[in-house]
DNA sequence: GTTGACCTTCCCATTAGAGGAAGGATCATA
DNA sequence: TATGATCCTTCCTCTAATGGGAAGGTCAAC
């Protein structure tokens, strides 16, 4: 299977899928005259395995790791746990963050009088200290 | 006063001062001879309102209308929300995201057992489809 | 006059790709 | 057989908002 093919198969596109293949996150064999990457169900499964990963939010280095663990038989579900659960903290601190910035501009809108008069305490607050 | 002195007194990195001056977000005074920068009361009003437009996840090209906003005195508190209202309806997006992905990450998480055996729900669920 | 602490510009690295150019390969059709 | 369309390849540049560091100018103190 050719690389525009495994890009409409796995929802990625073809230039992602380059850039993983770059990055020896996946391998697929390459045909010795053209030069085409041809893709098997299992670089397909890969592929899959690293889209939702990402849409997870891991990193492209923890997308590896992951990666490397689902591919030895022998692993054990604790390092796995591990890392998701560091990943976990960042999401959960990024969260916070995140509703905290939004409930001080939403406090900040709600003050506004959104006018034509110049007075803001968006901007007030913004120049304050 | 110099960019180290200013710097100090922002907290923002000299880098970082540098950046925005090549953006013409500021516009400090040159020396002639030395092309050193020097900094006034207002340009350090400039970056601190820089600085809390940025921890406010306001973009650069976001504080550029925001800055020339503070600096029209004739402006419409009305475009000043509708700025800040889009950026509120980001943020809110963003979070919400962001929490679907942290409940389905923990959920994972607290199914695998973190033993010593291959047996990982969380691959699965990365392998799943 | 030299050391050290400033300042300058310029280039490279980061993340995870997207966009596009230049050129080779494959296939259908005229 | 020639042509065009659609693949594929590599390579280069761009993104956002800085950080790191090199090479070189400036200035005050010793």
């Amino acid at each position: 299977m050719l690389i525009g093919e495994a890009s409409k198969q796995t929802g990625l596109s073809t230039k992602t899928i380059r850039f993983y293949s770059d990055l020896d996150l996946i391998a697929p064999r390459r045909d010795p005259f053209t030069g085409y990457r041809s893709f098997t169900e299992k670089d397909l499964a890969k592929l899959r395995f690293l889209k939702k990963a990402r849409q997870l939010e891991f990193s492209i280095k923890d997308c590896a790791e992951l990666l490397s663990l689902f591919d030895q038989p022998d692993r054990s579900s604790l390092y796995v746990k591990i890392i998701a659960s560091k990943k976990l903290k960042e999401l959960d601190a990024k969260a916070n963050e995140l509703n905290s910035l939004r409930n001080q501009l939403k406090v900040l809108i709600e003050r506004c009088p959104g006018d034509h008069q110049p007075d803001c305490p968006i901007l007030e607050a913004l120049a304050d200290e």
